[in-house]
DNA sequence: TCGATACTTAGCCGCATGGCTCAGCATTCA
DNA sequence: TGAATGCTGAGCCATGCGGCTAAGTATCGA
């Protein structure tokens, strides 16, 4: 069992709320200023700030400071992360599927 | 923006732990009791059955009770909602990345 | 019927999260 | 140089999470 991933415990929770989705969402269309970003979001900007610093610590995005803008932009790649464990789950599903199928066609052999 | 899904919400997070994790992974060789399941997690069983409830309560497993014996097992169309929630994020990817093909052929031709 | 089994409920505790304010600092622009 | 802009840091507060113990309930098996 154990299938410790402390990575992917992040990469989840950092998916785990609809303000940070809706970085990522915005992200995918191009990279933005926190102010830019901030703009969609009901909240005052330390708050705001937050949720740019728990996607970054996992991993999800980059950041970069020019001047006194600081400039986001989405790690792709982290997402596989997640696919990976998704299929994962399916092959697992799929192999009991699979064995289900064999012993029903056996039975009626 | 908004993308307000609460539902998602609670899907990523419960995902979002790793005991919870080691339990779909469990549930997909097929249906487990309580004290199966809680067999492999280092900790008491009460807290063991907080996470199966958090799971359930997301919809990720459904539950019952026969005799003093719950049995759990996986919902997995539950799944198609992070999958969907990762095809649309790549479908917004794609599109940038279409247009800024476009756009370089363009200015090539 | 009585003990063992399999949860279940209630409640405590420490820490993390997610909001806030207020004040500060660096950069840009007039 | 001085004001405006764009974060940034410190710290408070309420809530929720994830662990625990202790005690309770309901079934099963002898």
């Amino acid at each position: 069992m154990a299938q410790h991933s402390a990575v992917l415990d992040g990469v989840f929770e950092a998916l785990a709320d609809p303000t940070r989705r809706a970085v990522v969402r915005r992200l995918g269309r191009g990279p933005a200023s926190v102010g830019e970003l901030a703009g969609d979001a009901p909240m005052t900007l330390p708050s705001f700030m937050k949720h740019v610093r728990v996607l970054e610590s996992n991993g999800l995005i980059r950041t970069a400071k020019s001047g006194r803008v600081r400039t986001c932009e989405l790690n792709r790649e982290r997402f596989a992360l997640v696919e990976d464990w998704l299929a994962e789950q399916r092959r697992i599903w799929t192999d009991r599927t699979d064995r289900l199928e064999k012993f029903v066609t056996e039975e009626e052999s």
